[in-house]
DNA sequence: CGCTCGTGTTAATGCGCATTACCTCATGCG
DNA sequence: CGCATGAGGTAATGCGCATTAACACGAGCG
């Protein structure tokens, strides 16, 4: 380990990369100003503040100026290697690109992260997880890249929890949007479908119905589990009859829900529908088609309620009563999860209430 | 300059930056593999081949187990620091996120720069123009994130020419979509609207018609001029009456293209019009109104054609005349560009031919 | 007047990887 | 048998920046 003294020849790399030619780097900042190296790096990161340590305002004016008219930019690889950090926070989505279904519901949710990430101080960087490109010796690569921020987002359901979990093991800040409780020690923020879709069926006793139905497809996502869970906690809390019967469950909603069936239902005493909200849709679609098919006046004859928002093509209709999930909310909240985990915070999980939506498709139940 | 011989304390970094800590490196590999650090580095790059200095084969394989059972995977930023590239691309655009009236134009551009991308072993990273979080001593921050990547593509009309001649200036490889000569020595690619906007003239010559009129809006963006000017070189190209009576320009396409005009044109002998495409689509969209105002069947009484593709909110009604930008032909040659500079190719300009699309919009001129 | 404190600045070091000059053997050849 | 040769590896170095022990120099103090 000793040190060789001298005479030795110097290995080492080559000359000169010709590619960086032009940056000027701190040195060079350094030699103008007539200062040190580490001078120009306190100065410009103001650290020389934060701990305690000012350089006298001369020097730093010298150090600016040089800075300034040498067009210093810093080499954000450089200080993410130097320092472990770049201010710069990854977000990866695990679909190829931005399909166009998925925009919809991601659009809104960027917004609140950029909005944040900027009040925070930092810059974006997104990730797509098709590329699946040369990099990376074997498939564990695709992630890898994220690695290039102080810190990243997941959004999406499809995010290989073996990589994730690696991710998470190396202590590498992580946030995932929508609950994923899987790796353990994995930060997440959600939507609570739980208390809002409660708060639907709560609105929906309050207006006198007696008998509630909740129309389901037959995915078993964790966002179903979750707005079944409340709606059943909803009627339980409401004194309505819960159990197997309060919940319609197809695999093919537009085929198993006909007409004739909601007659059958209303017959029976049930007054209100509620469907759970999907990518699709198909629950929603297949209530209101056999509501129409029935000939049934909506707020007047059968009330209607979505665990959700409404599908874009959809959004001319009626405002179905419901919730909206506070997408840019949770975006500004997964950032500042984000941000704490950088710091050093823990690994927590976050739920982020939703906003009611009363609508215009439910009101009390018709009075045969 | 002599080193220190030794006796001297020891400054530096502090003892372990906690946050790394899983994360195995080459020392790591190497360690357990009993070989050095820069065997690990030669057999995991494959450079030892590439060299003319293989490893031998048990070493090798020795290598690769001990990276496999630690899970390597190298980091990003030390790759680009040192070898000064990484193999990924940025890809930057200069709006807010991805809204919703771009993505249909950058969406398939962008489906060709993926699969190109992963055909030249290269990965993604994207950026977009608004997070201007507190990155960057100083406003010139913004465009420096993209120096993380080996190089950088541009979309949008957008760029901040300062920044962007700086990055060139340094010798960062970058392509710009869409032409935008201005900065000396960026390289570009886009599309031949000049050739494409003469073919659908000479088309229209070629159906019989004799007087041709042009339907623009009031932009000057360099797209508009261009075709324009392939408008006018069609017509000179096909012996039809050109100058500025060919060309009808507006502010306002919506209230200056009546019906009563376009009868007086077809009185006057015009048989068929072409507009030029812009984002609104507003040019196109006055111009069938306007038609259809006056009651003239398309194909029969008058041809239509339109120097682009329709809005995505027309995409049902009638097939214009006209021709499609090559999108995702664009977005692969860009970054086949881009790989061509990284590799230190010149800084070239590449023009791509768009498709003629026949349509239905356009037939013979009618026979009074 | 010698010493302890501040203050301001710098030298030295490392982050993790790529690169390359050189070193060590085992062979081949005259 | 001695030396050139090549195969196989390794030590040392640097990329550009952040960090920190240590140094230089005055001022304050007993």
């Amino acid at each position: 380990m000793a040190k060789e003294a001298a005479g030795r020849a110097r290995p080492g790399r080559a000359p000169a990369p010709a590619d960086r030619r032009g940056r000027p780097r701190q040195a060079e900042v350094a030699r103008l100003a007539g200062v040190s190296q580490a001078t120009v790096s306190l100065v410009l990161s103001g650290r020389d503040i934060a701990t305690g340590r000012p350089i006298s305002a001369p020097t730093r004016a010298k150090v600016l100026d040089a800075a300034r008219s040498l067009g210093y930019v810093p080499d954000p690889a450089a200080s993410r290697l130097a320092a472990a950090r770049n201010n710069l926070l990854g977000v990866f989505s695990f679909t190829a690109t931005f399909p166009t279904d998925v925009r919809h519901s991601y659009y809104p949710f960027l917004v609140g992260v950029e909005q944040e990430a900027a009040a925070q101080g930092y810059d974006l960087v997104l990730f797509t997880g098709s590329s699946t490109g040369g990099a990376g010796a074997g498939g564990t690569g695709a992630l890898n890249r994220v690695r290039l921020a102080d810190g990243c987002l997941f959004l999406g359901r499809h995010a290989p929890s073996d990589e994730l979990s690696r991710l998470v093991a190396d202590g590498f800040p992580v946030v995932h949007v929508g609950r994923h409780d899987e790796p353990e020690g994995l930060a997440w923020v959600g939507a609570d479908y739980v208390s809002a879709s409660r708060e639907v069926v709560t609105a929906l006793a309050g207006l006198g119905h007696r008998r509630v139905l909740l129309v389901r497809e037959d995915d078993d996502a964790p966002a179903s589990a979750d707005r079944e869970r409340g709606f059943l906690d909803g009627l339980a809390a409401s004194g309505l009859p819960g159990g197997p019967d309060a919940v319609f469950r197809s695999g093919d909603p537009r085929r198993d829900l006909t007409a004739d069936r909601v007659r059958a239902w209303l017959a029976d005493g049930v007054s209100a529908f509620v469907a759970e909200e999907t990518d699709t849709g198909a629950a929603w679609r297949a209530l209101r088609a056999a509501v129409d098919a029935a000939g049934l006046d909506c707020p007047g004859q059968v009330s209607l309620a979505l665990l959700g928002s409404p599908p874009a093509d959809l959004a001319d209709g009626p405002v179905p009563m419901g919730f909206d999930i506070p997408r840019p909310a949770l975006g500004a909240e997964a950032v500042r999860l984000l941000a704490a985990r950088i710091g050093g915070g823990p690994a927590a999980g976050t739920l982020v209430a939703c906003a009611f939506r009363p609508g215009t498709t439910a009101g009390p139940p018709a009075t045969p």
